[in-house]
RNA sequence: GCGGAUGUGGCGAAAUUGGCAGACGCGCAGGAUUUAGGUUCCUGUGGGAAACCGUGCAGGUUCGAUUCCUGUCAUCCGCACCA
């Protein structure tokens, strides 16, 4: 045995594996079952794979592998998310085109994922700007808009003054934008939106649906933001007492309507339009609601949030519970997007409405029990309390609990209002005004207006252009390439011009796991069978700074498609990991920005794939930010060089009686921990037992097989290159081997003895010896321990015997 | 403010129907081999002289609690003028 060359091995299994494709999976096999692994596709960059894609690939791969060696038919597919602004940046900063910039960069990840061992099946592979892909990105796109599902509105929408186009509310979390982390201020513009809003439960449900950590479901089920409450109408009077018309608000605390003193509408409701005859200071009323338009941006930047509003005079609210007249302001505090734009406040009970009561010097009644000088008494407190109400009329003096439902029934039953359902998800805003991106297919036509382009003619190509920068005006690029935008109406030929926006960077990536299962099909996103066959992903990993974006995005998507027909699954994926970060020695996230960044390639050019995929994992948990160090690389390096030495340590052929117990339970513990990705402790239940092998100087050839397969996952270079040393063969074709219940536990086990709770003892006794056996075995050979008389005993088999002693 | 997660040696971390706390690895200490060693191998390594004490802190349930319950503190993350 020479000393093992990791650069040499590892090339060469590459290439090998590059060459004959044993990972290709099978559409419709005949035999075996499906397992569909996906790692979250990457943007594609210029740039280097950095320490987090390991960290996020890794587990992907063991579980591929370690699936097949379990008579699985894998599909671990991987592709580029490659619209966006990666691309885009570069093509401004030096003129490359995007298409270029993708290809290159494809290539370089492509060449890396190599280095790194992983087993994609890379016959499917796909960036999503490949207009053979983006074609049924569009056709999507199309049925949305023939199913009712995307409209163009002109409304207020998040607009990043530095990128010069419109956002989501997801690209715009905490109000910086996701592109730039700019400041996003509000911007009246024509918007494509996409009825995400209308799928708020069915998301809630997936959300219930998938594997995933608590944390990451809470923080998809905060985004949708369900709450319940009901909707009243407040009549709307003038100073005379005539009517006007009513005022909806939503309320979760229909229990405080005996406390509203004012009413406080959005500075965009349009009641102030409607009304505006009756408005006696509508000048006053409009500048505030100008000025409001502009404040957001300032705003964010403020911490103190200082209440702002202006009365609107002439009209006034009826509480219909007690028919007093109430004052109407248009308060910015109050979002026009959410509910009904519109609450009627209770400063007794609602922070906001008591901090906007007191600058207004708006009176205060108290209609929950608490301290109300120098703060509301709010929600969660009172009813944690459960307190009482005061001043509610006939409902005074009964707790929340038991005046609520009551205080509802008597609202509905007077036809002012019902129990309704709000939640904070909106539509999705789906245009940019940016070049690289889908096109859509739509066509403006002055005839026929909107019209979409025919499915036949799809894809509507993104056309070349050298000028990459949107107008002044916030037009998309495309709007200056005159012979693309003017074309002819599909419908009636007459001159009509195309859409000129693009669609934002996360439609490619709300469907592409279903076109791994057909990459290259012409006629269908994907064929139905092949859909059918492959089903839901059944292990997504990747990371968790997207979830309330992607994983949202997908759920939505294939709840459409499925819901049209075009899928036979409603669940894109069965399980979703998030991988945990790793962080620099300073504790903080390693970033390209942040210049803390380690690359994969620097580990892999010093210690070989195979270590930096165990090292990686052998820091901590997945789903567990681990700081990067090192430290320690060399307890992997070594672990491996005895692997290695392995090879002169082989005597005789089957399992021997030395090692059977520990194998077994060998086979057991790694493959459970694969399955759960917890690769760390499987490292280390191969360590201890490479350990007892070292320590009994042989192992068999037939330990020695089952041993290699088992590591496989982890380092399938090394455990190729001995595996086929020594068996002359390839390791892929074996099978996970199988452990055997009986040789888990050994004849003898040692048992805890506890006095009185406290370790006394830890005694050799028969596996499954019963109690009497067991108290034969301390009174013959451990009497010491039996200080008194033993009053009671607690026993359980294999675990512990405690005995409880009187002195 | 709301919600979620986490808290264990010098360090990264193990430990689930409640049952030997600290597996495994690093580091450290001592020893062996070696011309040499940032090599390899062996031994030890939570604290304490000891009785004992130890899983953020304070209680509780239990024969027995890192694990379950109540309260509390700290850190991280998500959302945030959402009525």
């Amino acid at each position: 045995m020479g000393e093992y060359n990791f650069k040499e091995v590892e090339k060469k299994w590459q290439e090998k594996w590059d060459k004959t494709k044993p990972f290709k999976a099978i559409d419709f096999h005949p035999t075996k079952p499906k397992y569909y692994v996906l790692y979250e596709f990457p943007n594609v960059s210029g740039g280097n794979l950095h320490l987090g894609h390991l960290k996020g690939t890794i587990p992907a791969d063991v579980l591929a592998r370690y699936k097949r060696f379990c008579g699985y038919n894998v599909l671990f597919p991987i592709g580029g998310d490659a619209f966006g602004l990666p691309a885009e940046n570069a093509a401004l900063k030096t003129g490359t085109d995007p298409r270029e910039f993708v290809k290159n960069g494809m290539k370089k990840f492509k060449e890396q994922f190599k280095a790194i061992g992983l087993s994609f099946d890379w016959d499917r592979s796909f960036c999503t700007s490949d207009p053979d892909y983006y074609k049924w990105t569009q056709w999507i796109f199309l049925q949305l808009l023939k199913h009712g599902k995307a409209y163009k509105q002109r409304g207020f929408v998040n607009y990043c003054p530095n990128c010069k186009t419109t956002l989501s509310n997801e690209d715009s979390q905490g109000g910086k934008c996701d592109r730039c982390g700019g400041e996003v201020i509000q911007k009246e513009r024509n918007v494509w939106y996409l009825k995400m809003k209308e799928y708020s439960e069915k998301l809630l449900q997936n959300v219930d649906r998938v594997q995933m950590a608590e944390n990451l479901k809470q923080s998809q089920r905060n985004w949708i933001g369900k709450s319940e409450g009901m909707k009243v109408k407040f009549k709307l009077e003038d100073k005379n007492g005539k009517d006007l018309s009513n005022l909806e608000i939503f309320t979760t605390c229909i229990e405080t309507i005996y406390g509203v003193t004012f009413m406080a509408v959005a500075p965009e409701n349009k009641i102030i339009d409607t009304l505006k005859t009756h408005i006696t200071n509508l000048d006053e009323v409009l500048a505030y609601r100008k000025k409001t338009e502009l404040r957001s941006e300032f705003d964010r930047k403020s911490d103190q949030k200082e209440k702002t509003g202006c009365e609107i005079k002439g009209i006034y609210a009826v509480n219909p519970l007690t028919g007093r007249k109430i004052p109407v302001y248009a308060a910015d505090f109050v979002l026009n997007g959410y509910g009904t734009g519109a609450v009627m406040a209770v400063p007794t009970h609602d922070q906001r409405d008591y901090e906007f009561a007191e600058k207004f010097n708006i009176p205060l009644i108290q209609v929950l029990e608490g301290d109300v000088s120098k703060q509301a008494v709010e929600k969660g407190e009172y009813l944690a309390n459960n307190s009482k109400l005061l001043n509610s009329a006939e409902f005074s003096g009964m707790p929340v609990k038991e005046a609520k439902p009551k205080i509802i029934e008597k609202v509905e039953k007077l036809g002012l209002g019902e129990k309704v359902t709000n939640y904070q998800m909106q539509d999705w805003s789906f245009n940019r005004q940016r070049y690289w991106g889908e096109p859509f297919p739509v066509i403006f036509c002055p005839h026929c207006g909107v019209v979409p382009v025919p499915e036949k003619d799809l894809p509507v190509l993104l056309p070349r252009t050298n000028d990459y920068n949107p107008s002044l005006n916030g037009d998309s690029p495309l709007a200056k390439i005159k012979d693309w935008v003017n074309c002819k109406c599909p419908q009636c030929g007459r001159d009509a011009k195309r859409e000129t926006d693009t669609m934002p960077n996360w439609a490619g990536s709300s469907w592409y796991w279903l076109r791994y299962t057909d990459p290259h099909n012409d006629s269908a996103l994907a064929d139905y069978e092949k859909l059918k066959y492959w089903g839901s992903v059944d292990c997504y990993t990747g990371g968790t700074e997207h979830i309330t974006r992607h994983v949202l995005y997908a759920f939505f998507w294939q709840n459409f498609l499925y819901e049209i027909g075009a899928v036979p699954t409603r669940d894109p994926f069965i399980r979703k990991m998030g991988s945990g970060l790793i962080l620099d020695d300073q504790g903080k996230k390693m970033s390209k920005s942040s210049k803390n960044g380690v690359s994969t390639m620097e580990v892999i050019d010093k210690y070989g794939a195979d270590v930096a995929r165990m090292h990686v994992h052998f820091l901590g948990g997945y789903e567990d930010n681990t700081p990067w160090t090192y430290q320690g690389i060399t307890g992997i390096t070594s672990f491996l060089d005895k692997v290695w030495s392995l090879q002169d340590m082989i005597k005789g052929e089957g399992i021997s009686k030395e090692h059977i117990f520990a194998l077994n339970r060998l086979i057991k513990k790694v493959g459970e921990d694969y399955e759960n990705l917890h690769l760390n402790t499987a490292i280390s239940a191969l360590m201890i037992f490479m350990k007892k092998i070292k320590d009994d100087k042989f192992i068999t050839l037939d330990e020695l097989k089952a041993f290699l397969v088992l590591l496989n996952p982890l380092a399938p270079h090394i455990t190729s290159e001995m595996y086929e040393k020594v068996f002359k063969g390839d390791i892929l074709t074996e099978t996970w081997p199988k452990y055997d219940e009986k040789y888990l536990v050994e004849d003898v086990v040692s048992l805890p003895v506890q006095i009185n709770g406290k370790l006394a003892k830890v005694i050799s006794v028969p596996n499954e010896a019963t109690e009497q056996t067991v108290m034969e075995i301390i009174k013959a050979s451990h009497q010491s321990i039996l200080t008194g008389e033993v009053i009671k005993t607690i026993y359980i088999p294999g675990k512990i015997l405690n005995l409880i002693i009187k002195k």
